[in-house]
RNA sequence: GCAGCUGUAGCUCAGCUUGGUUAGAGCGCCUGACUGUGGAUCAGGAGGUCGUUGGUUCGAGUCCAACCAGCUGUACCA
């Protein structure tokens, strides 16, 4: 007898279902994040999740096809659309769109799922949750460093404590200096620019000698991978290291070593002779970092540093990352890294690209979905297991009303309740759903009640515990742990106080 | 994209080295003991194209090849 072929129920590799307990934690996050950016004056707006692919910019060059890393499909008209893979390129386009009618400088903060067709990973998806806040139209460092501040306030505000993150700041200009002092400056080395980058960007993960072999001729990974590196001389890769990786940042204070903006600073405005760039770059390092000392904002929370890479791309000037210090270990024991949760920068040239007029901005971007899995591993969200509804249960059935009743008050009285819908024949199965539901409590009603005018209400939280103690079956049934009788007026009175007993009310 | 590892029940895995009747375990699920009560216990039951295709062989879950999928690392990452 052959069988019908049964469609293999499969999720797309990448992408999450999500239950209760996530959605409740993201909810949570996203209530504490937006308390900040509020209090910080930004404003919310929303942008649709497709957009023209040529609005994205993500049109290859010398092809009329859309980067592979994109989700694009063409309209009816054979105009190509995109998934949005972030929530600035998007902002840009509504900027540009509505420009007469926002108030500039203009504030805005959205989240939103956005979409990456790439090689998923460990805490790396197809889909996931971005948090932006903006602001264009201010080329002001008081924008960019308030941008860190918000970034600070709101890691605190999420629960990590101080000392436990820190937001990173630099500038592009730093590194686009150096570059033209060593002679890789211009159109014609763009390509290698990316490459230095790249490698600076590695620096956490593969230390100093593996960035000078892929700033040299490359680096074979263990696996026997071999990656081109970017063919500077050794004179170029010594400029680099000197400048910025192995560029001191550690500072006494108060008898300790610590990691200072103002080490940091001091090192790099001895290398002033990098060239005019460089010390634009320094300049408005040092603006913003006036700035934020002057708000309170210390080494501990925001601090310099001259080997932050970030979007390559875009970012014209300032560029931060809040980087998560704090090591835990997974499921399987192994430690576990989180790394960055979040960064931004200044992207001058990005609405600009819409207008005839140069629009400066900066922004933010939190990982939503990232920091979502850090916090919870580390046991800051989603440690409760939701409480489920208070069960009606349905024991005579030719009376579902009277229970549909029970349960309407209930309701009434702002209870979470609900009816059992399942097939009442087998009693023990109600009380089986309802202890999988995670219900505080069950309502039983039988003949013998309803002759006297009663109701049993049932907790099953007291009665899991009361179930340790008890050994046999007719000895477990026949007390009816944690079970009482009421009238039937002092249903919704009863069971608010078992509620109450577990703090659930 | 490149490399390594792994594909056996709903889940976690054993069996593969050394090919040999009916492919196992734990957990989960269903039924009953228990026609008015969750848990525990006991008894029973359902559930498998051994990733796919081809090859070697009298005989393949086991050996070989290709392919597919997944995981890990690496590359790319706006």
């Amino acid at each position: 007898m052959a069988k019908p072929q049964k469609l293999k129920a499969r999720l797309p590799r990448g992408l999450a279902d999500r239950g209760p307990a996530e959605i409740a934690a993201t909810r949570e996050m996203v209530e504490a994040i937006r308390q900040v950016y509020e209090l910080y004056g930004f404003e919310p707006v929303e942008t649709p999740a497709i957009e023209y692919t040529d609005a994205l910019g993500k049109f290859l060059p010398d092809q009329d096809r859309p980067n592979e890393g994109v989700f694009s499909f063409q309209d009816d008209d054979e105009q190509w659309l995109s998934l949005r893979y972030d929530l600035t390129a998007p902002l840009a386009r509504y900027v540009a769109e509505n420009f007469q009618n926002l108030a500039l400088p203009y504030r805005s903060y959205r989240y939103g799922w956005v979409f990456r067709n790439e090689k998923p990973g460990p805490g790396r998806f197809r889909q996931f949750m971005q948090f932006d806040a903006d602001t264009v139209g201010s080329a002001s460092p008081a924008a960019d460093a308030e941008m860190c501040m918000m970034a600070a306030d709101t890691m605190e505000r999420l629960g990590i404590p101080r000392g436990q993150y820190v937001v990173k700041v630099n500038n592009r200009k730093l590194l686009d200096g150096i570059m033209e002092s060593i002679g890789i400056g211009g159109e014609e080395n763009a390509g290698r620019r990316l490459t230095v980058l790249r490698a600076i960007d590695k620096l956490d993960r593969l230390g100093v000698v593996g960035v000078c072999q892929l700033l040299g001729s490359g680096r074979k990974d263990e696996s026997g991978d071999f990656t081109e590196g970017a063919e500077l001389n050794e004179s170029q890769i010594d400029t680099i290291v000197r400048a910025i990786i192995n560029a001191p940042t550690v500072d006494a204070v108060e008898g300790r070593a610590v990691e200072t903006s103002d080490r940091a600073l001091r090192y790099l405005r001895a290398n002033r002779h990098l060239g005019p760039r460089f010390n634009d770059g320094l300049d408005e390092l040092e603006a913003i970092n006036d700035l934020l000392v002057a708000a309170g904002y210390a080494s501990d929370r925001v601090r310099i540093d001259a080997a932050v890479v970030r979007g390559l791309e875009y970012y014209t000037g300032p560029v931060y990352e809040v980087e998560l210090l704090l090591e835990t270990k997974d499921e399987k024991g192994r430690p576990v890294r989180f790394g960055s949760v979040g960064g931004g920068g200044r992207y001058d040239g990005l609405v600009s690209r819409f207008m005839g007029q140069p629009v400066p901005a900066t922004g933010f971007s939190i990982g939503v979905s990232r920091l979502q899995a850090a916090l919870t591993l580390i046991g800051k969200l989603g440690a409760k297991k939701e409480t489920g509804p208070v069960v009606v249960t349905v024991f005579d059935r030719e009376r579902i009303a009277d229970y549909q009743q029970m349960v309407a008050k209930l309701r009434a009285a702002n209870i979470r309740a609900e009816l059992y819908l399942g097939n009442p024949k087998n009693f023990g199965n109600q009380l089986k759903y309802a202890d999988r539901r995670n219900a505080p409590c069950v309502v039983i009603q039988g003949g013998d009640e309803k002759e006297k005018g009663e109701v049993q209400i049932k907790d099953l939280i007291e009665g899991a515990k009361a179930a340790a103690a008890i050994a046999s079956n007719e000895e477990w049934r026949e007390t009816r742990p944690a079970q009482f009788a009421c009238k039937e007026s002092e249903l919704v009175e009863k069971v608010r106080e078992v509620l109450a007993r577990h703090g659930l009310d």
